[in-house]
DNA sequence: CAAAGCATGTAAGCAGTTACATGATTGT
DNA sequence: ACAATCATGTAACTGCTTACATGCTTTG
């Protein structure tokens, strides 16, 4: 999967320029890319050799002349097909998890740190998207079906980061157990050590 | 982040080839690469010439020579600055989702099919995980909270799959429902979209 | 006798990233 | 005066992927 169908998605939905593509990318978690003009315009211009969509020039008073896409009826034959294609399975980088299976040489209060920056990053990001949520960015609504599923992903983003936080707080707080268990026990010793 | 701190990770455990390496990522889904071998040897050169690591070439009777490596002071410095480093959100890439996302010219049948085959291949990473996590892979347990950490963290990715096989099993019924009330007013009308 | 395992490496390519280049216009 | 918005594009780079190359040994 690469962003192509994604762009043909959205040209599927209504016409669009690289600008307006770039920041739809760069406002949606979903749709995951980074929103960079290298990408976006590189891809409309190989889009457009091959057919898939048309560009029409529109000059403008005070503000530089605009590329608009639109999707061609080949263009829509090959979202068609992608769309059609053998789902894959979520890719998931889960940076923190792989930093914290070799905090072993880290202390206590260290890795301790590490949960609250994560914590906190993870809370931001509840926040932001709750509010984007409620400001609602553009969205298609063709149809009762559409909006079900669109409205279902954007959930479903939210349970995922809230369950990562829930999931950080348990570890954070089974690890600070296991220090209390072991200090009564050893007296202040397994810092820092191996 | 990149491979090379995850490879200075399992070297911090204990010295292994590239090709023990190798396998290691390639049996794991929270140490996410594929293990290729151009990426690990490639950076087990490169880590050598920093000297982040020794290696030490022993010959075998029956098996070709491997270099084993071992991982040196100023690795383990490397590695404990990238541990403390401002920990990253989660990436994920929902390419299902973002194939759903545009799944309007398609018929009801056609996503219902969609979500069949996702639904059978989270079904089947679940039972790979479950089974992984019976047969239990290597893994350092050099204290009680590098345990807790491992197996919090294979928890958490098994409980992440169910939770994603749940969403999709709850929106495609809340698809059908739909479809079900759609028919019972328009009789059928509202089949293949615009 | 073929396939899989042991073991190290190289070549070619792809999808994505940041940063740069240009230049008018509008808001603070 | 400075920054942000509108708008299109290019250059250099990174991290990762598949496929290839070699060759011996063990297992089915």
């Amino acid at each position: 999967m690469s962003i192509r169908h994604a762009i043909l998605g959205f040209l599927s939905w209504k016409p669009f320029t690289g600008y307006e593509l770039k920041k739809l990318f760069a406002d949606s978690s979903s749709f995951y890319w980074s929103g960079n003009s290298n990408q976006i315009y590189g891809c409309l211009i190989q889009l457009h050799k091959e057919g898939a969509v048309t560009s029409e020039i529109q000059l403008q008073e005070r503000y530089p002349a605009r590329k608009v896409y639109a999707i061609t009826e080949s263009g829509r034959e090959k979202l068609r097909a992608w769309l059609l294609a053998q789902p894959e399975l979520p890719e998931i980088k889960d940076h923190f998890h792989i930093q914290l299976s070799w905090s072993e040489p880290l202390s206590q209060t260290e890795v301790d740190g590490l949960f609250a920056a994560y914590e906190a990053l993870l809370g931001n990001q509840v926040l932001m998207s709750r509010e984007a949520a409620r400001r609602g960015n553009p969205k298609p609504g063709r149809s009762a079906r559409e909006s079900l599923i669109w409205k279902h992903i954007e959930d479903g983003r939210l349970a995922s980061l809230e369950s990562e936080l829930a999931w950080a707080r348990k570890l954070r707080s089974a690890l600070a157990e296991l220090k209390k268990g072991a200090g009564a026990l050893t007296e202040g010793a397994g810092e820092g050590g191996r």
